[in-house]
RNA sequence: GCCGGUGUAGCUCAGGGGUAGAGCGGUUGUUUUGUAAACAACUGGUCGGGGGUUCGAAUCCCUCCACCGGCUCCA
């Protein structure tokens, strides 16, 4: 009889299995569903191949599809599937990385004679995938020593560098591949695909088959634009079809929100070819939104203590020489015009070099400070050709940018009230889960010295943590001149999307010598902050149309109410109810009776506006109207119109959206 | 900037060496409508730009541009 050895279940239970047991024997003796769920097993703690032997005492959790470590398994391993078909259609193809993301998987490849996937192929490839599937091949996990493992992988380029960085102490993604360097792991799935990857695997290929290969598309090695291009294929694994099935119509979700699609069905703002690429205007609508999001804005500041500045939008070259923008920024920036007096005169990618000119325009005093400027800045930047994106990438765009200039002892307490004042305005625009993103110095293309950048960290790393939200760390992701928060938001549809940043900076204020009389009389250097709460004004209305899906909060909606008579001989009171609704401050307008009820009713709810009043005769003799309220199928009829009107101004000022029961 | 894809009417799309199409939209007329599409007529295009092959190019080839999906970058 063999020996016995106790595993501890996740309920704190101990479990005796003979000796020796590996995962899968462990699942079993719990269930046999559990054993056919199994897809691998975490042995005090580390996540493991179900073949591994379990050893005596260990504290055993089995993983199932079920959760998060059990699609990541998953999703690996289709990603291996995924790249064994593809060596079996090209032979000699080099493979490079492919690790699991969100929802799936990518891998990278280098074909054989520079050849190029197509869409087309993703076909072939999942049915290759298919029958892999169908074959039902072992993961068999095998650790190497790194010179056997060389001589394995002797004729995959990328392998061996994945193996020599390893060996050399690299971390992060490499070891995710490989292993600790000594010794690394490989998983061979027939005798003619095997794959350096640290695992762990599903026991079989079987365990697969809910996936799709979604796009190809060209990614760098090692996400260098020097290094050679690979050819990139992404694909969604799930557990089962349902799950697929219901990924794939949330991406179809997420199209239908699209702002650039919603943008030109609500005539909101347009591309015209003529401008050039990442260069919007706005038409009535969009323009409508805009000015209420920059109202609201406004008030706001003015409530904050901030001060309104203008500044221009092209300058001498030399103001950016101060900054540091032609050093640091100038890919980012338009190529500059040549006047006749010689001087370069470019446009402007940043404000805050105006607005330090502004503080720096007189002496200033210590009891001036905090001073913050805020001006709805228009700046260009020269974005690279292939990134412009709708609104929320583009090369014209205004933000909502201020500069707080203040004390060493101030800038603690600012940005305290400064992230508070964030967040409260952006849930005032219906966005309410949030996480914060601290950025650091950039290796290698930063201005100031080392103990600056430490402080400048310290202090936001602080102030983050006392907001009491999620922080995410962002390694070297700051601008030249300091470190940032970036305030993260999650959107309807459970996207995350940057919203605001607040950037520290010492360097500037330095670059151009500002400074103040202290109370001690003394010269003395100001901390500047920058900070744009809604990042691009653009951007943050591509934001809220997707949050919406279209349909803006009463406020915001640029249409709010939409006065229709049942017939021609009403549309005198329509109009009246109308004018009646604009004297409140509300955007209302009468649609004449040109075409059958219901075309119009499904004209004005296509264009999402909150409210359609319905008015006919009854509603001429009583005073009232009927209301259609977006979102509901239950129109009202009757209602008094000072009511609807009550209603109405009650809920834009409130920031709501229709009220349906 | 790099890789792949796509460019036909305002929008969505069909056509694929031999007279440029549909639906929606727009305009006009008729219709007067109680909650998501009345009827009719009309209107609409250098088939992204340029070059080439051809008797003939929207169609085949080259090139540029724009857009879409990624990479790098980023508000």
């Amino acid at each position: 009889m063999s020996p016995l050895i106790d595993v501890v279940l996740p309920d704190g239970s101990v479990k005796a299995l003979e000796s020796p047991a590996s995962g899968l024997d462990v699942a079993s003796s719990i269930g046999s569903r559990l054993a056919k769920a199994a897809l691998a097993i975490i042995v005090n703690g580390e996540l493991s191949d179900l073949s591994r032997e379990i050893p005596d005492g260990a504290h055993v959790s089995v993983v199932t599809a079920s959760s998060s470590e059990g699609l990541e398994v998953l999703r690996h391993s289709t990603a291996h599937v995924m790249a064994q078909a593809v060596t079996r259609l090209w032979p000699g193809t080099h493979f490079a990385i492919g690790p699991t993301i969100d929802n799936g998987f990518y891998y990278d490849f280098e074909l054989p004679n520079d050849a190029r996937f197509t869409e087309s192929d993703l076909e072939k490839i999942e049915n290759e995938m298919r029958a892999i599937v169908r074959e039902d091949q072992p993961f068999v996990r095998r650790e190497l020593l790194r010179d056997e493992g060389l001589e394995l992988f002797a004729d995959q380029p990328f392998k061996v560098e994945i193996i020599r960085s390893v060996s050399a102490g690299a971390t992060g993604e490499d070891v995710r591949e490989a292993g600790d360097g000594t010794v690394v792991s490989t998983y061979r799935n027939s005798d003619n695909f095997v794959d350096l990857c640290r695992g762990p695997h599903v026991p079989s290929t079987a365990k697969l088959g809910f996936f799709k290969l979604m796009r190809v598309a060209g990614a760098y090695w090692r996400g260098d634009e020097k290094r050679p291009q690979l050819q990139r294929i992404y694909g969604t694994a799930w557990d089962s079809k349902d799950a697929l099935d219901q990924h794939l119509f949330r991406l179809e979700e997420a199209e239908r929100r699209d702002h650039r699609l919603l943008g030109r069905e609500l005539d909101l703002f347009s591309f015209p070819s003529e401008l050039g690429p990442g260069l919007a205007v706005f038409h009535p609508k969009g323009g409508t939104i805009r000015r209420v999001m920059e109202e609201y804005s406004r008030q706001r500041h003015v409530e904050a203590g901030y001060e309104f500045v203008y500044t221009p939008h092209i300058t001498k070259g030399d103001l950016f020489e101060t900054s540091g923008h032609l050093q640091w920024f100038a890919d980012g920036m338009y190529p500059p015009m040549e006047l006749d007096d010689g001087q370069n005169y470019y446009l402007k990618p940043m404000n805050c070099p105006f607005h330090l000119l502004i503080f720096k325009s007189r002496q200033r005093s210590y009891r001036e400070l905090p001073l913050r400027m805020f001006e709805f800045g228009t700046v260009y930047r020269y974005e690279k050709s292939g990134v412009v994106h709708g609104l929320t990438r583009v090369r014209g765009m205004t933000q909502d940018d201020a500069h707080i200039l203040c004390t060493r002892e101030q800038m603690r307490e600012e940005l305290v009230s400064l992230l508070n004042f964030v967040l409260d305005l952006l849930r005032e625009f219906g966005l309410n889960d949030f996480y914060l993103e601290l950025s650091t110095r950039p290796e290698g293309k930063a201005v100031g010295s080392d103990q600056e950048w430490q402080e400048a960290e310290e202090t936001l790393e602080s102030v983050a943590r006392a907001a009491g939200l999620e922080l995410v760390l962002d390694a070297g992701g700051g601008a030249f001149y300091g470190p940032k928060i970036s305030v993260q938001a999650r959107d309807a549809i459970g996207r995350t999307h940057q919203m605001s940043t607040i950037q520290l900076d010492f360097q500037l204020p330095q670059r151009f010598d500002a400074t103040y009389i202290a109370a001690d009389s003394l010269r003395t250097r100001p901390i500047m902050i920058h900070r744009a709460l809604f990042g691009s004004i653009e951007r943050f209305m591509a934001i809220l149309i997707e949050h919406y899906a279209g349909a803006l909060p009463t406020w915001l909606a640029p249409e709010q109410v939409h006065v229709l008579s049942v017939s021609g001989i009403y549309d005198d009171y329509a109009h009246e109810v109308a004018l009646a609704c604009r004297a409140a401050g509300l955007r209302a307008q009468a649609e004449p009776a040109t075409e059958p009820l219901g075309a119009r009713i499904r004209r004005s709810k296509m264009e999402k506006v909150p409210y359609i009043l319905v008015v006919g005769e009854d509603d001429v003799r009583n005073g009232t109207v009927g209301v259609n309220a977006r979102g509901s199928n239950d129109p009202e009829r009757g209602v008094a119109m000072k009511d609807f009107i009550d209603r109405v101004a009650a809920e834009s000022l409130a920031h709501a959206s229709p009220e349906v029961g």
